[in-house]
DNA sequence: CTGAAAGCGCTTACAG
DNA sequence: CTGAAAGCGCTTACAG
């Protein structure tokens, strides 16, 4: 291969100066520029295949036309690298290209990743968590600006995009209450994630507005085996048995699954059952392809990513703040049935 | 915030001129400069928190310090996300940050990819694939070096690593046979994907070793519904029962235990199971835990980027190629079992 | 309408 | 032992 052509090789075929290329090509040629040496330069461009050295570009404007993104593990997430996804189409349909540092979960590998960021002129930050989570940005009105996506800045002086967890509880008891369920019981996550909470008070509010009995959560968790272990305890210790669960999340909800199917019950002959997340590798593939409220990742990825894009335009110092909440749809499968007639009443 | 020091400042600071900073600060000193004047021109640099410019830096010595990655959808794919993240720490480690372009599988855009990158003078260029195959990289000797991670081309002219997919299809097959099966079914995966055919072949090696009879194959796939399927399908289809199944992933294993529970059977007490990944949303979670083999993702990102680092020191002229196939060991839990014994015999 | 100059921040020959 | 100069590839005032 041979060396790249430079603005000097497409002055010298032109017969121009390196400014005149440099204008024309910046479309400030007009008024400044004749039109035949325009048209020369144009085509002397694209005769030499010339395209701008970006290094070069960023030294002399300060700017790099790439993006720092730091997360939380995020790309050891599974799904929730569609998040990533949804972000950098973004960022490439307008130019721009990610940087990206995971910190493992690790605060002063975070703090380094912003310095190395912020040395490589990177032109806006971008921090996404793994899980929902409150963040605390150390780098505010330090230059480049910064939004989250999958956080939020508890005094909500930053503008972070999450999903509306409250929406998604309460849609996956409101299909269950509209199928006829009355007794539904909340295979709940951790109570160390904020999540878990927001869901379970949309649960409850659609419980209450019902006039439904709100019987006893069970603290489950994130994953097969607890969503297993969860359901197998009320399965076994209730009497009636709960017609419905709303599970964690679509691995616990392959756990309870797998628990009724342990204890000869059928889904959703017997029992309904909705998850939580839509993740691609369980939710649409599950026997029976289960129904469930769908985290709207991509969605976080992008709108983040195009609030930071609008927000550069702006200059950094535009008063965009605060949280916005992210539709969580629910996705309709097969893990749902109306509850079986019950004898005793 | 206030600028950032230049090299300029640290030379007005300590007195000298920028040459005499660039060289104690490049290791270059001794010899060059007096050692007073070594001395201010650290203490300065350490004062003013000196660190070069990244950008300008690049432009000068034609190096960025960053390393292009392409991937396959690889951000997408959950599990394989840890190719990137033992890729990206390894190149942490050499003060390399990585820029990375998912392709979505799409050919047009991942020459776009290597143009962009070629562009922002990436010093090196890792292709990941999201599940191994062939590919046959175009920009051989176009500039910076290249490495292949759960890749291969098929001439081997770049050098790509790979998972040692025989091997782990006979790991599964010898735990298995070791305790004491003789009737193992293999549910494969789809035969579009190479690793398919090489788990098969490792599989028949084993039995033909240790002088079985091979029962037949069932092509079933990588997800849950499809391990299901075919499970379910054997397993009301062969009589007697085969004692242990060797499924195409652990996804399709978690859909061939829950049609073993459907089918009132247990796992692994009527039933073993084997998978393959080691899928952390899955195996080490499943009831029961997955016996399964692990892919290795992060060591395949470690790998390849070590010898692009490597190469890149040595010049991209380096005779290196070929493909070097890593480990997939078995990750022994709780799935497998001696098989009962058969009333028959 | 156009070219020569300065400058972004660095390093590396080259003179002294 | 040390500083002034050139140059990486670009753009933007500034003279003409």
């Amino acid at each position: 291969m041979t060396r790249r052509a430079t603005s000097q090789d497409v002055a010298d075929r032109a017969g121009v100066s390196r400014s005149a290329v440099s204008l024309v090509l910046n479309g400030r040629g007009a008024g400044n520029i004749s039109a035949a040496n325009q048209a020369a330069i144009l085509a002397a461009a694209r005769e030499l295949d010339y395209r701008p050295n970006p290094v070069a570009l960023s030294l002399r404007t300060q700017r790099s036309a790439t993006i720092g993104v730091v997360t939380d593990a995020i790309a050891t997430a599974g799904y929730a690298g569609r998040l990533l996804q949804g972000a950098s189409e973004r960022a490439a349909a307008h130019g721009y290209l990610l940087l990206v540092i995971d910190t493992q979960r690790d605060p002063s590998q975070e703090a380094r990743a912003f310095d190395t960021l912020r040395d490589r002129q990177v032109d806006g930050f971008l921090f996404a968590a793994m899980s929902l989570r409150s963040y605390e940005p150390s780098p505010v009105g330090s230059g480049a600006p910064i939004v989250l996506a999958n956080c939020f800045d508890p005094d909500d002086r930053v503008l972070g995009f999450v999903p509306d967890e409250i929406a998604g509880g309460a849609a996956a008891a409101r299909h269950l209450v509209e199928r006829g369920h009355r007794d539904i019981v909340l295979l709940a996550g951790t109570p160390d994630v904020v999540a878990t909470h927001l869901r379970e008070q949309g649960y409850l509010e659609v419980m209450a507005a019902a006039g439904l009995a709100v019987p006893p959560s069970v603290v489950g968790g994130w994953d097969i085996e607890q969503g297993h272990a969860a359901a197998t305890h009320v399965l076994t210790t209730r009497d009636p048995l709960p017609t419905a669960l709303i599970c964690a999340n679509d691995r616990a909800a392959a756990g309870a699954v797998l628990a009724a199917a342990n204890l000869g019950l059928s889904v959703p002959g017997d029992l309904s059952v909705v998850g939580y997340d839509d993740d691609q590798n369980v939710a649409p593939t599950m026997v029976p392809a289960l129904t469930t409220v769908r985290l709207p990742h991509r969605e976080m990825g992008e709108a983040a990513m195009q609030a930071l894009l609008d927000r550069m335009v702006e200059g950094a110092d535009s008063p965009i703040a605060g949280r916005v909440l992210l539709d969580c749809p629910l996705v309709v499968r097969d893990s749902v049935a109306a509850p079986a007639p019950r004898p005793g009443r």
